[in-house]
DNA sequence: CAAACTCCTTGATTTACATCAAGGAGTTTC
DNA sequence: GAAACTCCTTGATGTAAATCAAGGAGTTTG
C-alpha cells in the first residue's frame, strides 16, 4: 500500500471496509464529482484532456512525467453523455472502447438466454467500464446509466497502442483487470455463501466507502437504483432486499428513506458482515 | 470468432456451450494433455521453452513468427511441480508471477475474515491462475492443486516487458485477463439467478465442454473435486449437489459412479440450463 | 388534480435448500 | 485385515427466502 491518492482504488473488493481519510461530504448532491474539485467539472471544458481532470488520480496512473502526461492526453478521443436509462453498450454489440465514467451512475448486467438477468455490478465516477468485450471484440453484458452520465471514450487500440510505450498505463491497465476480477471474487463469495442480511450489510460498506473516497459522506448515501436492481446485483428478490432494509431500521442500524439512506451504526453493518465468534 | 484452434479458448463461460470440432477420447484417463500430443509430455524435455510446447495454442498467442516465439520463450522462466492438496500459492503471498497450468487440476478459493470459503474456480491445463495478485502485489486467493500438478512461472515484470515488444502477446494478456472477468459474470449469473439442478447441470457442461476442447470425451469425465468443493464453488451444501446427482440419474440424464461421470443426454442438460419458455 | 405510472412496503403462505443425523463405500494405515 | 480415515448418500426436519397478494407513497402525464 502506497499511502498516496492512489489508495482511493482499494477496496472496491465487496468484503474490504478500510476507509480512506478523506473531508466528509453531504451525501445529498448527486454523485458528480463536484466537491472534490468544482472548477475543472464544467461541462463546457473544450479540451479533452486528462491532465487537467479532476478524476485523473481517479481512472489513470499517478507520477507520469510531462512528457508522459502529454500522450495519455490522446488516450480518451472524446466525450459521451448517456441519458438516465439509456445504454453506453449492449450486449453484442461490438467493442472498440474503455469507457471511464466521468459524472453519473451505472449498473452492468448479463443475461441468460431465456431471459433472467444479473446485475453484475454498480459504477461510479472514476471507474472504468467495458473490460469484458475485450475477449471476444463483442461486449457481453449491458452499461444502462442510472443516471445523466458522462464517460471519456478510450479507443481500446489506442490504448494498447499508448501503454507500450507509457510502461505506467500498461502496469496502470493490468491493474484495472486484476482489480475487476478480485472484486468479482468478492461478489461470488458474498453470493455463494452469505445470507441476505450479511449481502445487504456488505453492499451498504462498499457503496459508502466508495462514495467516501469521492468526498461524500461516510454515513449518508442516495441509492441510484431501485429495490429491484439491489436484489439482482445480491441475488435476493425485491421483496427481501425492503425487509432486510425495515430490519436494519428496527434494529436502529440505519435510517432509511426512500433511496436516502442513513447508516447510524456502521460497526454494526461490518459485524453482521463478519460475525464475531464468541470466544 | 476466428475459427480456428483458438476457439479452444472460447466458452470458458458458464453458460455458453458450443463445442469445438474435436476427437472423442476416453475420459477415464488423466487430466494431463496426453491425448493431443503425448510426445511433448515427457518430463524429462530438459529445455523449458513454449516454442516446442504442445500447450503453446492454449496458453500462447498465435501466429507468431519464429522470432516473436524466441522471444516468447523467455517468458516461461521455470517450471513448478505442485503434489496433490499442495498450493501453488496464498491468499496474502507476495505476487511476482502468473502461472500456466502444464497438467494437473487447480482449484480457487478465497476465503471471509470469519472463516467462510468459497471457491472461485477450477482450472485445468492451458489456463492461467495469478491474475488476482496484480492490482495489489499480492495474491487474494488459494490456489490448491487437486492432484499433481505441473505450471509454468511466468514472472510477471518479464511478461509486462515482452508485451510490449510483441504485440500479439500483449493483445493475448489482456484476453485473457478480460476472459476472466466474463467467466465471472456468468459464475454470477448462476449464483443469483439460478436453482440447484440449473447450477449443476451448467457445471457439468462447463467441465465437459472444456476437457472435450482438450480432447477428452464430450459425455464422460472424472470430477477432480469433492462434492463438498462442488457445492462451494455452486454456492449449495455438497448435500444438495449429491442428492442432485441422484436426481439427474433417475432421470436418466447421466451416470454417476463415485466421480466417474457419465453424461448420456446431454439436451437435457441444456434444456435444464436454459428451461424452455412453452410456446 | 385526477389518472396512470413506477417503486416500495408489509403480510400470508409456500418451497427450495440447509441442517441434523445415520450409515455405507472406498482408501489408507499399521 | 481390522481400524481409522475421507467422501458420499439418503432420510427427516427446519428455515430463510421466494412467491403471492394487496395497498401505499411518490412522480409523471394529460
Amino acid at each position: 500500500m502506497t499511502g498516496t491518492i492512489i489508495d482511493l482504488h482499494q477496496g472496491n473488493t465487496m468484503l474490504e471496509h478500510a476507509m480512506p481519510n478523506a473531508k466528509s461530504h453531504d451525501a445529498h448532491a448527486s454523485i458528480a464529482i463536484t466537491p472534490v474539485a468544482p472548477a475543472a467539472l464544467n461541462p463546457h471544458t473544450i479540451k479533452v484532456a486528462c491532465s487537467n481532470c479532476n478524476l485523473r488520480e481517479l481512472c489513470m496512473p499517478l507520477g507520469l512525467s510531462a512528457a508522459e502526461l502529454d500522450k495519455i492526453d490522446d488516450v480518451v478521443a472524446s466525450r459521451r453523455k448517456v441519458k438516465r436509462g439509456g445504454t453506453l453498450f449492449r450486449n453484442g454489440e461490438k467493442f472498440t472502447s474503455l469507457f471511464a465514467i466521468r459524472t453519473g451512475f451505472f449498473k452492468t448486467c448479463v443475461a441468460s438466454e431465456d431471459g433472467r438477468d444479473q446485475v453484475t455490478g454498480f459504477q461510479m465516477a472514476g471507474e472504468i467500464v467495458g473490460l469484458d468485450g475485450i475477449v471476444n471484440d463483442h461486449h457481453t453484458c449491458d452499461a444502462v446509466a442510472l443516471e445523466d452520465a458522462e464517460v471519456c471514450v478510450m479507443p481500446f487500440d489506442r490504448i494498447e497502442e499508448l501503454s507500450r510505450e507509457v510502461n505506467s498505463l500498461q502496469r496502470h491497465v493490468h491493474k484495472i483487470m486484476s482489480r475487476e476480477i478480485v472484486r468479482e471474487n468478492g461478489v461470488m463469495l458474498l453470493l455463494g455463501s452469505m445470507r441476505a442480511e450479511e449481502r445487504l450489510a456488505a453492499f451498504l460498506l462498499n457503496l459508502v466507502q466508495r462514495l467516501h473516497a469521492r468526498g461524500f459522506s461516510q454515513s449518508e448515501l442516495v441509492l441510484r437504483m431501485t429495490r429491484e436492481e439491489i436484489g439482482s446485483y445480491l441475488g435476493l428478490k425485491l421483496e427481501t432486499v425492503s425487509r432486510t432494509f425495515s430490519k436494519f431500521v428496527e434494529d436502529g442500524i440505519v435510517e432509511v428513506k426512500q433511496r436516502h439512506v442513513r447508516i447510524l451504526n456502521t460497526e454494526a453493518l461490518k459485524d453482521i458482515v463478519n460475525p464475531k465468534v464468541c470466544n
